[in-house]
DNA sequence: CGGTATCCCTGAAGATACTG
DNA sequence: CAGTATCTTCAGGGATACCG
């Protein structure tokens, strides 16, 4: 029943941009700092939530795991609690994750390569 | 003299996880809501500040702004502003901007596929 | 019309402390 | 070690008004 959407994938981002729709909505949680940093420093990698603290610099433990766990509801990414003592708790991303990933991947390594240019646009913006 | 660059894309991404780094901050700038939305809104076309304004439904003329300004900084957005009684300002994708584009065009597509596998995690998750 | 400035307030986010 | 809860702060962001 939703074989509508399968038809082709340009047109229909279109609502992205109306303000309540669902698509929206899981835009809104995964456009944002945090959230990309987070699913690209997992990679392919199985990360424990300490370890994901020293990968992403800067993350405080509260928004750490506030991020982690609505990438989890959303499916991003697979929580695994190890019932041991002290507790050990593993996150990798899914498949959904994985796929959003290439997409980070794609900013990441956008920032790199223009990161000379934006930086002389910002010395002439700044005069 | 940055032909270390051009090696392969992989490990260089390890300073945007660098809380100063360069990258970092052109990051955090880029990735969120509204910048991106705004950039997708944008795409191949010239439009107006009140055309992105209903283009991109629920953003506040003060985040426009604010947005458009931060943009142009980086240089991502040409401002066009014609000398005309009422003015009129156009704005437009850069080269780099259309770069960007392409990423966040599969950020979007991302969302689209995945929109029922997430909002079932949802359902389960919030049970 | 587009931009800036001001006011104001909600909520994002840090610090701290406690539990399993 | 990982997570939750509480408190507090400060700035993100809305609403409004005014300028070019």
């Amino acid at each position: 029943m939703v074989t509508k959407q399968l038809l082709k994938g340009l047109p229909e981002d279109a609502d992205l941009r109306r303000a309540d729709s669902p698509a929206r909505e899981i835009f809104s949680d995964v456009a944002n700092k945090w959230a990309l940093l987070i699913i690209e420093a997992l990679g392919e990698r199985t990360l424990r939530f300490s370890e994901l603290r020293n990968e992403v610099e800067g993350v405080s433990h509260k928004m750490l795991t506030q991020n982690l766990r609505m990438l989890e509801r959303n499916g991003l990414v697979d929580r695994k609690v190890h019932p041991t003592v002290p507790p050990r708790v593993d996150y990798t991303l899914t498949e959904p994750g994985r796929a959003l990933r290439t997409a980070v991947d794609a900013i990441c390594g956008w920032t790199h390569q223009h990161l000379g240019h934006i930086e002389s646009a910002r010395g002439r913006f700044d005069a």
